[in-house]
DNA sequence: AGGTGGGGTGGTAACGGTTACAGTTTTGTA
DNA sequence: TACAAAACTGTAACCGTTACCACCCCACCT
């Protein structure tokens, strides 16, 4: 509980000045005599001195911290996005503070709120869709805003880093049509978030490109929270004619829409052909596995931070980018032919 | 990109001395005029003023950060108790700075010198066993340190929030000797980490208590990571006379276990009995829905988030404190009695 | 009327590290 | 030996905020 040392002290103890001792910190900042360099060193080892991150920024108005702003750490997506964020940040001498919005716009703008406080260079984000005034305010106080996976489309000057939803919208549902199947169901995000948006859209373009109708009943967009997944599969099945395919592509959704399917009577993928947005630790090991979307989440978080700390240090001035990165579609056991009873 | 405004900036726009708009920021401090204080609260809002931590942070020799270093956000455990932290401590106005370990004693090294950089009050962490002489080290440099999950059996003045992990692994053990089960055995974590050992200590304890003796082949200590929860499957269904019920206590190779179990021709529950340490989202999708013991991660995340703040906070000055919390047991389905075939 | 107390306010020295600039020593060469 | 250049060191101001103390003014009391 002793008080800490300060530069000061290490520079009295080993008898030089505080310059040298900070040019000893900050190599390559001024030329210091081996000798003396070893005995600083040895000095700051000894009294077990640490620069104070907080002086260090206020004079040089840097900051070798970056704002991570996720929905929540609960679903596994963002958890492993958080996972590589933090090691790619590390891997560049970048620390991360993180916060979640669980999906509500009031906690994510007081979270934007701290971060200007504590005067992030960067914020790597998935956005609600709301606020967007307080993220233009962010961006005129030059922090380097990076969305990924979501994005907000009135929001110039961010980048954006994310997979092709449409595309991969439209690969799952082609696949469900390509096996025969035209009753097919889209679960998708709130459409006040650009997955939700892009997903339907493309889920939309694949079936009108096959010519087949869109069941507008068969389309649920539904919240992130809560246990809304299970609903929409539940009033899915019991309309009178019910979808032979469903596609969950609001990844949140997934567990509470799976419950709900193995709960009721329906086998898979016998009866109900299913694919999920996104691949999960799990999605192999539930029966029958699941034939998913994978979303290159080391990509993601690679891109998000490369453009984050570029930004921070200056090395990035060209105008914002958006990066897309494509997902995998991963074929598993829960999709299968239109089987001929069900065709009616 | 404009210049950030300071605190003189706002008094100067307000006409007041830079004491008083402090006085404004941290109220209680001392008296302002209603009048005055409005008038500062207005240029603030029309400055876009936002107080500079590190100044902040310089000055008054506290800070409103803790540190946060998990092993592994991949795994849902650690991933669900960053969420609830993240939230208990945005709560009590505190920002949590993220970092993982890895499981890597040098990782963890690395993280625990940025943290003193950082100049955090308190870390809450779970270490991987090794830098004992580096945590005490913080100590002595007043930095409160939560243990959670795991702790240091050497390092007095830490506070350690954990499950009964002896208690826990007794009572599952005792679950499986209940169905009849006496060739059981035990996966665990590292015995380098107490949760390892005493999860270890409870099943050897179980066992000697019902007079079942321990086949030492039928215990793996394996590491969280890589695949040796498959392999250590794979070695216990190779032995010629192999164990007819299994305990994964180690939380990370949950899923390398179940996979390997299913793909080998095991029937589950019928020829193999399974409990795992935790419940995830998923453990209930799978099929058969697994018997687990899961930890009252709010709880672990309320008490250590607790601790942490009080003694950042100074409020609390009481010796460490040592907080156990019980472990549910939750039967499902990966459990059955022994079959009369199986028994020999 | 002259104190007195306290509400309201202003000035300023820290906090700890960086850095420009001035100062000092060492080295090299004629 | 002298002198210049190179190599190194010391000092002090600065970053933005808060704590502390001094000050003013006015209401209230005696």
């Amino acid at each position: 509980m002793r008080k800490r040392s300060t530069i000061r002290d290490v520079a009295r103890e080993a008898g030089v000045s505080v310059a040298v001792v900070s040019r000893v910190l900050n190599d390559g900042t001024g030329p210091v005599a081996p000798q003396t360099r070893a005995r600083v060193v040895e000095t700051i080892e000894r009294l077990g001195f640490q620069p104070r991150a907080a002086a260090r920024e206020l004079q040089q108005q840097s900051t070798t911290t970056i704002g991570l702003v996720l929905a929540d750490l609960a679903n596994p997506f963002f958890a492993r996005l958080a996972d590589r964020v933090v090691w790619d940040a590390r891997a560049r001498g970048i620390h991360v503070v993180l916060l979640t919005n669980q999906e509500d716009p009031h906690l994510e703008a007081e979270s934007l709120e701290t971060l200007v406080g504590r005067s992030v260079g960067s914020i790597i984000a998935t956005p609600t869709g709301e606020n967007v005034d307080k993220w233009r305010r962010l961006i005129t106080l030059g922090v380097n805003i990076v969305f990924v996976d979501r994005e907000i489309d009135e929001l110039p000057g961010v980048d954006v880093v994310a997979i092709n939803n449409d595309l991969s919208a439209e690969a799952a549902t082609q696949h469900m049509l390509g096996l025969g199947h035209e009753r097919i169901a889209f679960i998708s995000g709130p459409l006040s978030t650009s997955t939700g948006r892009d997903r339907v859209a493309g889920f939309r373009k694949a079936m009108v490109a096959a010519g087949v109708e869109v069941d507008e009943q068969f389309i649920h967009a539904i919240p992130f929270r809560g246990d809304s997944g299970g609903d929409a599969v539940s009033a899915l099945l019991a309309l009178p004619n019910p979808p032979t395919g469903i596609i969950v592509g609001n990844t949140a959704q997934v567990r509470s829409a799976l419950r709900r399917v193995k709960q009721s009577a329906i086998a898979v993928p016998d009866d109900l052909s299913l694919i999920v947005f996104d691949d999960n630790p799990w999605t192999e090991l539930v029966s029958p596995p699941l034939t998913v979307v994978r979303q290159p989440i080391d990509m993601l978080a690679l891109h998000s931070v490369e453009l984050a700390v570029g930004r921070l240090k200056g090395a990035l001035t060209e105008p914002a980018r958006h990066i897309r990165v494509n997902a995998d579609f991963v074929q598993r056991s829960s999709t299968a032919p239109l089987s001929p009873v069900t065709a009616d």
